[in-house]
Formats: structure tokens, C-alpha cells, sequence
RNA sequence: GCCAAAGUAGCUCAGCGGUAGAGCACUUCCAUGGUAAGGAAGGGGUCAUGGGUUCGAGUCCCAUCUUUGGCUCCA
């Protein structure tokens, strides 16, 4: 017998080799068909490992993350199966759950894969979720894994066995589907009712461009067909709420071809909007101490050289311009802060002047990639609320906090409420990329984390999404219906400048717009 | 940029080799005191752009532009 504490703090004692589902079985019948997978020992597992020691036990249903991930990644599973059935020969990449749903990347050998053949693979997914197929796992040898997958001829799986160590490898199998996985999965695919394909996208192997392009099927599924038509329902609802649709249906904003894609035009309506909004932001920053400036729309290039950003974003810049006589190259401004720095250096500044806090309606171009134009979302023509706060070392907290809360009360008056903040820190894998000394980003970084704390803000860490200047506080937002378009701004950067002649702070709140 | 799909009336879309269509919206007229209610008539499109195939091209082919869904990136 071994002993298993549950969360409450009770203990059992069960047969050795019992599984999470066993043990759910005898807390209620019920339960045991509502576990998904099972958190042991902090670990994260199939709800029908069997269990050979003492543990900590937890189950997870479909209301928790673990359990949703592990449904969603069977469920992926289940798509690879019917793909199998339908494509023969298909190769497979990686096929994780997601925030909503799943995906998984496939090769079909050159051939084209259309929405119309979704339908079908959904009713095979179906055909093989009511066959109840359970959720082997298995415990193999690198060589093993290799050998199978060489029989198989999938050079995908090959490259990810190649990255694992031997004794660390485990296939799952359903039905006559096995794949390469760490799991969990859930019990077996009659816990999956409800299937819906969403789209079809190309992703390259790897995410990497110089990659084969791979064929990444979107999907969702649920425990219950009434998920699934709530989950569509939302869909929809948000599709209307799309600032896209609305943007043209109240006139606000346009686009023309011949100005050029990702270049916005404020129509009047949506002119009094942007001019309301601006008003209101002028005016919480200027009771704030902050003095409005106005700089032009384009630079010469050695003053991006200077600050460090044409290294590294110049080639994927506009190119620059030139003067039709001295051939002097400018470039359109993509960002505000040099120019903001040149304003601070004009004059002679006493310590009793700091902090010095300028903010402007910047508007920036910079070039994105064709693909990534998205409305007003991602834009080559854009307008910042940016501000710039020079200050000495000790009053870098302060300004910090002060910072926080000017967001927080726009925040409040926007009514984005389920904002998340991500404390956004070096790679600590990759020093090279970041200007300054150590001691400056440990203090910079310090800062941060101290003023989020006395704030009470709740802060993610995420290490490696700093700028290359500085370490950033980025305010996420999500709209109405943060089910399905999650899309984060990333409003606020807090940063300092170091190796800047001026050895002093800098301060960079923007807000995006 | 890459992969895929798409671009027809103000909007949503049908047409897929043979004289441009529907619904909604719009204009005019009629009807109408009862909760997004009707009837009649009408205006509006070089079917994204440029080439090509054909007796004939929204319709087939090629190129370009733009949009959408992803991939990659985002000062």
C-alpha cells in the first residue's frame, strides 16, 4: 500500500499501481470521468500513471490549465491519427496545445491541404474519439525511437529524438497511432466530444524561414458539444467586435492602396476620437509634470547610428533619404527618444532640474513585413504617446512608481481592466545583445521590481524580451473578448540609457496608438 | 518576406467562357398611429491592376498590387 495526499491535506491508502483515476474512483464515480490528468508530486501526468510510492496528489478537470492542456494535446493526437487514416505517409512535426485549442505541423509530401478537407478529418477524429482509444505510454530507448521513426521515415521526429537524451523518451500510442511524446494525455479519446478544425496555416519547421515550410492545422475541441457552440458563438461575437469591421462601419479610419499598405488615415469621426483621447492624455501628463514637445518627422541617420538603432534595426528599416544636392541620408523617424535626448542636450541642466519629463504625440514609420500588416494593430505609419523622464539614480524608483500609476489611472479610465504586467528582463543566456554594465541593468532591473512591488502590481517575469538599452515594463492588454483575439500592446517600456554621455537615467513610457 | 486563401454595387456575397446579379443600404412615390412594418419604381459596378489565350474573359493562364489566416520579427 502507499499513502497519497490529496490537496485538502487528507491521506489514502491505496494498492500499489494505482492510478489517479483509480483514486478518483473511490472519492466519487463521478469525479474519476472528469479527470483529465493529475498533478504528482508537482509533476504533471497521465491520469493513468500508476503510482508506486507515496505522493502528492492532485486531480486535474477540465477547469484546470493542466487538464485542459492535457485534453487539447490528446486531442492533437487525435487529429495526427485521423491525418494518418486520410493522408498515408503524412509527416509529422510538433503538435502542442495552445491557449485555445491545438495545432499540429504536417508534412502531405507537396500536397495542398484546403479547408474543404476539414470536415473530414474532424468526422475521422470523431470516428476514433468514440472508439475509446486509450493512451499508452511507453517507455523507450533512444534507439529505439530512432529505428521506429527511421522505419517510418519521418525525418521531423528524427531531428527532435536526436535533441533528447536516451532514458528520457516515451511514445504514446492510440489506436495504431504512436507518436514521439512526453504527455500527459488523458485517459483515452472518448473524453473528447466535441471537434472543430479551425484554419490551415504554413509554418516552417522550427519557426525558422531558412526551413521547409510545414502545413499547421488549428484546432479546438471540447468535453462537451455545448462547449464547442459557445466557444464558435464567442468567435463570432468577437469577429463583430474586430476594430477592422468597426473601424469602417463607423467611419473612423481607412486605408488606400495608393497610399500605401499600413498607413492609416483618420477620417473626421475617427479624428475626434484619436483628438479625444490625446486631450485626455495631454492633460493627466501635464498634471504630472511632463512638458509637451514637438519634434520632425525625419532625422539624419547618424543620429540613429549615435543611439545605437541602426545597428541593430537599420537594415530592416525604410532606407534612408537623400538631399538632392549633398546626398546627406535621413531617415524617417521610427522612434521618438533620440530625438527627445537632442532636447534634453540643448541645455545646460542642473541636478535641481531633475527629473525632466518631456512626452510628445510622436508619430513613427517604421517598415514591417507585408505579412504582418494588421489593421491598426501593426502598422508602418503609427502615433505614440511617448515620453521620455531624465533623472538621477535614487529617483529612478520614484519615477518608476510615478509611472505606474499614470498608466494605471488611464487603465482605470479606459476600462482595461484584466491587464497582465510583464517585468521584461535580459536573456540571461545572451549578454552580448544588451548595451551597458551589469551594474547599471542590475539596478535598472532592481528599480523595476521594487516600484511593481510597492505598487502591488503583479508582475511575470520574462527573461530575454529586454531592449537592448534596458529592461522593460509592459502593460498587456486584451480586448473585450479575451478568449479568442488576444492581442497585447505593449504599452509601457521603462527604460534606461546607459553609455549615454549624459550618465544619467532615461525613462521611456510610450503608449502605442 | 514565406505558405495558403481571397479581391464583383456603399455593405454581405452569388455568378466561374457567351449582352453584369441578389439581399441590405440609397433615391422617388404609395401605404401606414402599435413597436427594426410593407408595396412599387429607380440610381449605382472599365467584376483590384496590367498582360495573354479565345470569335468572345469576373469566368482560363501569367505578372503585379491589396486584404485575410498563420510563420518570422517588432526600437
Amino acid at each position: 500500500m502507499i499513502e497519497i495526499t490529496l490537496p485538502d491535506g487528507s491521506k489514502k491508502k491505496v494498492e500499489e499501481g494505482a492510478t489517479p483515476v483509480d483514486i478518483a474512483k473511490e472519492i466519487h464515480p463521478a469525479l474519476a470521468k472528469e479527470v483529465l490528468s493529475a498533478r504528482v508530486n508537482g509533476e504533471i501526468v497521465d491520469a493513468n500513471r500508476h503510482l508506486y510510492a507515496d505522493a502528492n496528489l492532485e486531480l486535474l478537470k477540465w477547469d484546470d490549465e493542466g487538464g485542459k492542456k492535457a485534453f487539447w494535446h490528446s486531442s492533437a493526437h487525435l487529429m495526427a491519427e485521423a491525418l494518418e487514416d486520410l493522408y498515408p505517409g503524412v509527416k509529422f512535426g510538433i503538435g502542442p496545445p495552445i491557449e485555445n485549442g491545438f495545432y499540429y505541423d504536417v508534412d502531405l509530401g507537396g500536397r495542398e491541404l484546403t479547408p474543404d478537407e476539414l470536415p473530414e478529418i474532424e468526422e475521422k477524429m470523431k470516428e476514433h474519439a468514440q472508439k475509446k482509444e486509450v493512451f499508452e505510454r511507453q517507455e523507450v530507448s533512444k534507439e529505439e525511437a530512432l529505428n521506429f521513426f527511421k522505419q517510418k521515415g519521418d525525418e521531423y521526429k528524427l531531428a527532435l529524438i536526436d535533441e533528447l537524451d536516451d532514458g528520457d523518451i516515451s511514445f504514446y500510442k492510440q489506436g495504431h497511432f504512436i507518436d514521439l511524446c512526453r504527455g500527459p494525455h488523458i485517459p483515452h479519446t472518448g473524453y473528447i466530444k466535441a471537434v472543430k478544425l479551425l484554419n490551415i496555416a504554413g509554418a516552417y519547421w522550427r519557426g525558422d524561414e531558412n526551413n521547409k515550410m510545414l502545413t499547421r492545422i488549428y484546432g479546438i475541441t471540447f468535453p462537451k458539444q455545448k462547449e464547442l457552440d459557445d466557444y464558435l458563438e464567442q468567435l463570432e461575437e468577437a469577429k463583430k467586435r474586430d476594430h477592422r469591421k468597426l473601424g469602417k462601419e463607423l467611419d473612423l479610419f481607412t486605408f488606400s492602396d495608393k497610399v500605401g499598405p499600413g498607413l492609416p488615415m483618420w477620417t473626421p469621426k475617427g479624428a475626434i476620437v484619436r483628438e479625444t483621447l490625446q486631450a485626455f492624455m495631454r492633460k493627466e501628463q501635464e498634471r504630472r509634470g511632463y512638458k509637451p514637445v514637438i519634434t520632425p518627422h525625419i532625422a539624419k541617420k547618424d543620429l540613429y547610428i549615435t543611439s545605437g538603432h541602426y545597428e541593430k534595426y537599420g537594415e530592416d528599416s525604410y532606407r534612408p533619404i537623400q538631399t538632392p544636392h549633398e546626398g546627406e541620408e535621413y531617415m524617417l523617424k521610427p522612434m521618438n527618444c533620440p530625438h527627445h535626448c537632442e532636447i534634453y542636450k540643448s541645455q545646460m541642466h542642473s541636478y535641481r532640474d531633475l527629473p525632466y519629463r518631456v512626452f510628445e504625440f510622436g508619430t513613427v514609420y517604421r517598415y514591417e513585413q507585408s505579412g504582418e500588416l494588421n489593421g491598426l494593430v501593426r502598422a508602418r505609419g503609427f502615433t505614440q504617446d511617448d515620453a521620455h523622464i531624465f533623472c538621477t539614480p535614487d529617483q529612478l524608483k520614484a519615477e518608476f512608481t510615478n509611472v505606474i500609476d499614470l498608466i494605471m489611472v488611464v487603465f482605470e479610465r479606459l476600462g482595461f481592466g484584466g491587464f497582465t504586467a510583464q517585468v521584461s528582463l535580459r536573456d540571461p543566456h545572451d549578454q552580448e545583445n544588451y548595451i551597458g554594465s551589469d551594474e547599471n541593468w542590475q539596478k535598472a532591473e532592481n528599480a523595476i521590481m521594487e516600484a511593481a512591488e510597492e505598487k502591488d502590481l503583479s508582475t511575470v517575469p520574462e527573461y530575454g524580451e529586454a531592449a537592448f538599452y534596458g529592461p522593460k515594463l509592459d502593460f498587456m492588454v486584451r480586448d473585450a473578448l479575451s478568449a479568442s483575439l488576444a492581442f497585447c500592446w505593449s504599452i509601457v517600456a521603462a527604460i534606461c540609457l546607459f553609455g549615454s554621455p549624459l550618465n544619467k537615467w532615461l525613462f521611456c513610457p510610450s503608449m502605442t496608438k
